[in-house]
RNA sequence: GGAGGGGUGGCAGAGUGGUCGAUUGCGACGGUCUUGAAAACCGUUAGGGGGCAACUCCUCAUGGGUUCGAAUCCCAUCCCCUCCGCCA
């Protein structure tokens, strides 16, 4: 959702934004109805503004025993009401109109966002590390989760169907050692607040992020109005929902590791093999709300937070800058992490740093105060993984797995949480 | 699951059909007094929509209804609390 009078002061300037996504924004058809609305708004308040002070005046000609002036002030608002009932009816319609038009417009990029439809015309901003090299060709996760008995995937298609694994033994360890590793970095280092929250939310919650009404086939259900979450973005950004902050407790900074489910409707086919892309996988999540004039650092400082997790872990990533039109619509600036899988021999998206400015917050009514009596302003919200444990995992095994012997040398930041340094072949 | 009670402004807590968007207390903010502070005293203090503005409309959990008029009456839904049962 934009600012209403930023379309009405603005138009152009959304026009160009919106082409800037590959969205043709109903700018002309909001300005027509909106206009409709606020004259239509304006009769029926006026009428509504005269029944009330006829019937607050019969309660004062009662009290003085005028009976027969009450009885015609009475028959007065019966005649008024009528007139508001339609009037009514036009306006709330009207409204109705607008809020499905306005759900149309895409937030628009940021001036530092590159023109861009393609994943293509992304640029990368920066590279870390280098290219592992290997004696002989590296072998891709799957192999070597199998090879090390980490993963089970047949039995996870057993018991639910295809997209999905089951972590064995060390596999499972090293899986936690990620989260646990991931969590405590956030907290302690980059000092995040962490946060458990549920993973089932109310369908209001996902109107809130903006998941609710546009992305419903991409979410699973429950009996209940309640779904479970795509991301841990949904319910953290809904913790403050319709709440106001004191503006100097900004920035609030928050971490959560939860599962996500997807059910990635529209990628059948796509990356089946293995852990690249599943309908349930952990994730650690970062949540900040800031002020407004402060996002855009907040949004590299957010990188950087995301980044540092790859860099403990020893893992060459590139950062790449999203081209307008391959970022999606709530964001304004995207930054995407990817790391490098030598065994795939691409590099995979690990995390998505977004600066939402007040789209979300505007949905979500988050705001907040600058000072004692100051109006209430809407909070920038961004969010990014920090990371995404699977494709991680994928990294990490297809970089550390010793091309001679096999093993696997577990980066020195996990083996705390993992009690040992390398994990050897079994036999 | 059964039986009761309840959801009002930052918090506490009045208000059972008519100047109630709401008494009061606390907190917060501003001021007087003071060298400074405390105390005392005075004042301000919900959110949102429309309008250049005057102003106006909406909001007392949510959605309907009754009425000229609803925080107040009726219906439905959601949430919270207490007791009992059940399960951990």
């Amino acid at each position: 959702m934009l600012d209403r009078n930023l379309i009405r002061q603005n138009p152009d300037l959304v026009r160009v934004g919106s082409k800037r996504k590959g969205v043709d924004a109903p700018v002309d058809e909001f300005l027509s109805i909106d206009t409709s609305w606020r004259t239509a708004t304006h009769e029926w308040e006026s009428t509504q503004a005269e029944m009330n002070r006829v019937s607050k005046s019969i309660g004062a000609l009662m009290g003085q025993g005028k009976k027969g002036e009450a009885e015609e002030a009475k028959a007065r608002a019966a005649e008024l009401k009528a007139k508001v009932g339609t009037q009514e009816e036009r306006a709330k319609q009207l409204e109705a109109q607008l809020r499905e038009i306005e759900l149309r417009f895409p937030n628009l990029p940021h001036e530092s966002v590159p023109d861009g439809m393609r994943p293509e015309e992304n640029v990368t901003v920066r590279e870390w590390g280098d290219r592992p090299t290997f004696a002989e060709p590296p072998r891709q996760h799957f192999d070597i989760a199998l090879e090390h008995r980490l993963i089970d995937f047949e039995r996870a298609a057993k018991i639910s169907g295809s997209g999905f694994a089951v972590y064995t033994g060390l596999g499972a360890k090293l899986h936690r050692a990620l989260i646990q590793f991931m969590l405590d970095h956030q907290v302690q280092v980059n000092g995040y607040d962490e946060v458990y929250p549920p993973s089932l939310v109310l369908s209001s919650s996902l109107v809130g992020t903006g998941n609710l009404p546009k992305f419903e086939e991409d979410l699973y259900s429950t009996k209940d109005d309640l779904y479970l979450i795509p991301t841990a973005e949904v319910p953290v950004t809904n913790l403050y929902r319709d709440e106001i902050f004191d503006g100097t407790d900004l920035p609030i900074k928050h971490c959560a590791f939860t599962p996500c489910f997807r059910r990635e409707a529209g990628a059948a086919g796509k990356d089946t093999r293995g852990i690249l892309r599943t309908h349930q996988f952990e994730k650690v999540e970062l949540v900040k709300y800031v002020l407004p004039e402060e996002s855009y650092n907040e949004l590299e400082l957010l990188v950087v937070d995301a980044e540092s997790v790859l860099q403990a872990l020893g893992l060459h990533y590139r950062v790449v800058l999203l081209c307008a039109g391959d970022m999606g619509e709530k964001g304004c600036k995207c930054y995407d992490l990817e790391v490098y899988a030598p065994g795939e021999d691409r590099y995979l998206e690990v995390s998505s740093c977004t600066n939402f400015e007040a789209y979300q917050a505007r949905r979500a009514n988050i705001r907040f105060r600058r000072g004692p009596g100051e109006k209430p302003e809407f909070v920038h919200v961004l969010n990014g993984s920090g990371l995404a444990v699977p494709r991680l995992l994928v990294a990490l095994l297809e970089t550390f797995r010793l091309s001679d012997s096999g093993d696997i040398v577990i980066p020195e930041p996990l083996r705390p949480y993992m009690g040992i340094g390398l994990l050897t072949r079994p036999k």
